[in-house]
RNA sequence: GCGGGUGUAGCUCAGUGGUAGAGCACCAGUUUGUGGCACUGGGGGUCGUGGGUUCAAUCCCCAUCACUCGCCCCA
């Protein structure tokens, strides 16, 4: 018996670390005031196709579509941007600008071949600025990605890679400019950037390939190539993170591989993920709200693997010790679960057995459950009134009258 | 979608052309009401699945599925 393939169950120490991102995420981006969202878990198929870009691999080969009984072509989310933007048109938010929002373990689809730190079924923290064209949105919402990153133990392994795509005119400018200098060397390319040459261009720039490698090197650079307003901007967002002392590394052949980002982009690595080391990425799509409904409203975000934060995470505190519960005969179990009532009450963790079994084995379980107190309860103790209990570590142990029990080991 | 590796007990793995083993884990006993140590015993596996070769396949061949590493791409 298999889950479907790229899913798996999350087990409760897992889920565990999982629900401390979420919880960790939740307060951090609270204090930057963003609000939480839930969007749907699929969207008719056409919010993606339109505005993820119809040359992605995530829309041309990688979304889970399926027809509803009355035909409509629905998608399961592959990624948190577009739903958002949908929602804050179906919910006629303009009145909410600017706004800020954020998403925790929001589950994302998309059908490609599993490997590590890459799932079919994958979740994600996610937090949108809208309605802030300032490079100031940039700078505090890099800091507080960062604030999250540390906050979960895993800020100090990362680096960040920033680059400047412009805008519109200017990336229009620079494919040309690309295309003349790669059209030359067009043989000399991967087979896959022969494609790319075609399809988007700038997906030539970030090619692993070494043949690739050596073309780009020469390659015209997109900086030069933007405006004096984006250049402006761009530096504003490199000053505000250096003030910060957030430390960054240009990159100029990031390109992304969605179509909606213009200007600033940035990609958080890790070295310790193997090949899919991104642990956070995003950055600011202008056009993308725009395009959606009309209205013009500046926007950037950013998203996070959860599968990959955990994986890179250190282990969490140890949950509290139980005090365990051993008894025996009728009238005992039911003082016991008393006990264990009356202790929950308190707060305590109890581990209570709901079967009767030996003495020796309800030990052996209390032990395993790393308990720090056992107490216990025979028809003897029943008799006189009081309970037997015994210090785990020390193997210690007193007499306590049923009364006392509670207000006995809360205080130790 | 492409390429490499792997698939035997809950876990980590041995193993042989004649229908299977270890360690750990689990359960029980040694201790007729007491854990951690030790010793003893026990439960548990269609040897991923389907087909083929063979008197006989867990082992050889083919296919398939899954996992895994990488490519593409992405979180």
């Amino acid at each position: 018996m298999q889950p479907a393939r790229g899913t798996h169950d999350l087990l409760p120490e897992t889920a565990r670390r999982f629900r401390h991102i979420e919880e960790t995420a939740l307060d951090v981006f609270g204090r930057y005031g963003f609000g939480e969202i839930r969007t749907p878990i699929f969207e008719f198929t056409e919010i993606f196709s339109r505005n993820v870009g119809d040359s992605t691999d995530i829309v041309t080969k990688e979304m889970y579509n399926f027809e509803d009984r009355g035909g409509e072509s629905l998608t399961l989310r592959p990624e948190g941007t577009a739903p958002v933007v949908r929602a804050y048109y179906s919910n006629g938010m303009k009145k909410d600008l600017p706004l800020k929002v954020c998403y925790v373990s929001t589950p994302m689809f998309r059908y490609e071949r599993p490997q590590k730190g890459r799932m079919r079924q994958h979740h994600q923290v996610g937090a949108e600025i809208f309605g802030i064209a300032d490079p100031m949105a940039e700078v505090e919402l890099l800091s507080m990605a960062f604030r999250f990153l540390t906050a979960i133990g895993v800020g100090q392994d990362l680096y960040v890679e920033l680059n400047s795509l412009g805008d519109q005119t200017d990336r229009m400018r620079y494919r040309e400019a690309l295309l003349d200098y790669l059209r030359p060397h067009a043989d000399k390319l991967s087979e896959d950037s022969k494609i790319r040459l075609e399809r988007n261009p700038l997906r030539v720039l970030d090619s692993k390939a070494p043949e690739d490698i050596a073309i780009v090197s020469e390659a015209p650079q997109m900086h030069n190539y933007l405006s004096e307003e984006s250049t402006k901007h761009f530096d504003a967002v490199k000053t505000g993170l250096d003030a910060l002392g957030i430390k960054w590394k240009h990159n100029p052949n990031l390109v992304r591989g969605l179509d909606y980002y213009s200007h600033t982009v940035f990609e958080v690595h890790s070295d310790a993920l193997g090949a899919q080391s991104q642990v956070l990425s995003g950055g600011r799509y202008n056009g993308l709200i725009g395009q959606m409904g009309g209205d013009d409203v500046p926007a950037i975000g950013f998203g996070s693997g959860m599968e990959r934060l955990e994986a890179l995470m250190p282990a969490l505190p140890d949950l509290p010790r139980p005090i365990a519960i051993v008894a025996m005969g009728e009238n005992a179990r039911n003082a016991a679960i008393k006990v264990s009532e009356d202790l929950r009450a308190e707060g305590h963790t109890v581990a209570m057995p709901l079967e009767e079994t030996s003495f020796k084995s309800q030990f052996k379980k209390a032990d395993k459950a790393n308990a720090n107190w056992t107490i216990i309860i025979g028809e003897d103790e029943v008799e006189k009134g009081e309970c037997g209990v015994k210090n785990m570590e020390t193997g210690d142990q007193t007499t306590v009258p049923f009364g006392d029990v509670v207000a006995f080991v809360s205080k130790k």
